[in-house]
DNA sequence: CAAGACTGCTCAATCGATGAAGCAGAATTG
DNA sequence: CAATTCTGCTTCATCGATTGAGCAGTCTTG
């Protein structure tokens, strides 16, 4: 096997030694920039060439030791189970890819022991910067950074002590809200109060929409209908649980809802098709966030979808120019309704 | 600010001048083997308070540099925009820690160049193992990785140079298009052959579902139609452009189908909706992956949900083992139905 | 009470890459 | 032809953490 006689790998100094120079004209050669170090094109070739018959390959770590700037971005993320998060995630190695950086990402999974664990590690791991999408406390985080001199954007959840990049959740849910209240109207009929349901009541996110939700509310002279707000989390089981209890509670079920996430939905349409309580008629949904099977599910669900790429833009645009200024951006999402 | 101040990260050096005591005691004390350095309590208790009070974090890079085990292990994912590799991925991170090990994980968006820089820049940052999922070219990787000492296994997708652990993809197909074709004569009162679509022809998982496929067709006397075998990728567009071009060739439409992935049967979905082919009655579907909004598209649709948990536990069951030997692990999937 | 064992540390080399400084020899200039 | 400049390298310190080797003291033991 060849395994044996490459146990050990290849280093600058293997090199040095099989082209008769020095190591310093080695690392010279391969980091490209052999020609303001003065070495000539033949012994570049020779070295490159070598390099590449023997399999070189830096050794980050050591680079990194040495240098100022390790070029590893990261971000932390909550989850991989919805589209939301996935683009995000995909969009961002794309866009530190194409800026010469390094990604490096981690799911904290919305448990904040997790997520200030990841963002030490990541610190260790010296990146250069490091972007806190949704986190539970981003401005625990920030601090974290801040004392370790690196930069940070917060994403999805806006913090304090960094420069934030956010859907404009108060607009989007206004829109959202306007159109289940529509559908509802041409329907039933009537105006009546829908459900909010999702979400954690102390993120400003979600506070934000259902501000949004209040205010569609007032402009269509109904008035919101305080027990059918209810942030009861993002897994779907408690979303499940909670439309179980507000089945126990009252006699009528609310024919329009607002839902915060997809992974909120998941638990409402399940509990919806378990329980059998709509039998006689499913209700008008409105999903805060975007999925294709969801978009599938029939004509009586409406979608706002937030603009990934528009938000990633955005967050590199801060990281290019250098801001440290503590600002909110808010990216409107797109309200769509794909049949 | 503290910034300021701070510019400089706190190394074990200037814990040690703060402490009065050497960088190599600090170091002793901070990565927990100060016992068997026999350093005094006392002063590990002093060193570990001064570490805290001044927000010292390891730098990584010297640490991995000097040490012979990373710790850091890798994984290159196709894509993040489905349940299944979202599920790996966070399963994988989850076992990963649980270890004591630094997961990094990057996505290649089934671009094979893609897949094998980014292997190389894993291999760059000194990972100790790393896992290929869904690569295109499972081998390439495995070649790399073996040049450099560095142990692989594929996922998802089986190659020859390292272990695998993959589904049982014949099994799994056999058993879906049973019910699907079962699912059929139930409601047209005959039996036929079914649609094969999405996938690629040349990888494994496609060619042995294929293969499942046709097995339950023999089975039950049904004989394939070739001109119905359209492995035309996982692209979404690809799915649905195959669908576009079989109802121009040909008058009758299958009225049963297997599509080989969640995220071909949102192609294959989209088409059946936009194109109004199917306006009399949907057609029965199985499809090869899970989604929980799938599952509550309607009764006419099967799944077959991989079984992630089983998958990597078998892939850690591996490392933990130390084998290289190039074994094929098939884990069975979960053939599911929820309503 | 001398020999050995133990305690609690420190010293210095090392991991691999980087880049400032320096040094021969060749080429150019006044 | 001496003085300067340029070319093409090499030497060496450095980044921060780790660890084998070593070294004073103190404690035990025959």
């Amino acid at each position: 096997m060849k395994r044996a006689t490459q146990a050990k790998r290849t280093t600058i100094y293997d090199l040095a030694e099989l082209a008769g120079t020095s190591a310093s004209a080695v690392s010279a050669v391969l980091n490209g920039n052999w020609r303001k170090r003065r070495i000539s094109s033949q012994l570049a070739e020779r070295i490159t060439r070598l390099a590449e018959e023997q399999g070189y390959a830096l050794n980050m770590q050591a680079s990194v030791l040495r240098r100022e700037r390790s070029k590893i971005i990261g971000m932390i993320v909550p989850k991989y189970d919805n589209r939301y998060f996935g683009s995000i995630v995909e969009q961002f190695e794309t866009l530190a890819r194409k800026r010469g950086l390094f990604p490096i990402v981690t799911c904290t999974r919305r448990d904040p022991e997790l997520e200030i664990e990841a963002a030490r590690a990541m610190l260790s791991y010296q990146v250069d910067c490091l972007i806190a999408t949704g986190a539970t406390d981003p401005d625990r985080i920030g601090d974290l950074c801040g004392a370790a001199g690196v930069r940070t954007v917060n994403l999805d959840l806006p913090g304090s002590c960094a420069p934030s990049v956010i859907s404009d959740n108060f607009g989007g849910a206004l829109e959202l809200t306007r159109r289940v209240l529509a559908n509802c109207e041409k329907e039933f009929g009537e105006r009546f109060p829908l459900l909010f349901i999702g979400g954690r009541g102390t993120d400003h996110n979600t506070s934000e929409r259902i501000r949004g939700f209040r205010a569609a509310h007032a402009e269509a002279n109904v008035e919101v209908d305080e027990t059918l707000i209810l942030p009861c989390g993002y897994a779907p089981e408690k979303a499940e649980s909670a439309m179980q209890q507000l089945a126990e509670g009252g006699p009528a079920l609310p024919r329009g809802m607002f839902v915060n996430s997809t992974i909120s939905l998941e638990g409402v349409m399940r509990w919806v098709r378990r329980s059998g309580h709509y039998a006689k008629g499913v209700p008008h949904l409105g999903c805060f966030d975007w999925d294709p099977f969801v978009a599938m599910l029939g004509d009586h669900i409406e979608m706002v979808r937030q603009d990934v790429p528009g938000m990633l833009h955005a967050v590199f645009e801060i990281i290019d120019s250098g801001t440290a200024e503590p600002k909110v951006v808010h990216i409107p999402p797109i309200v769509e309704k794909i049949g």
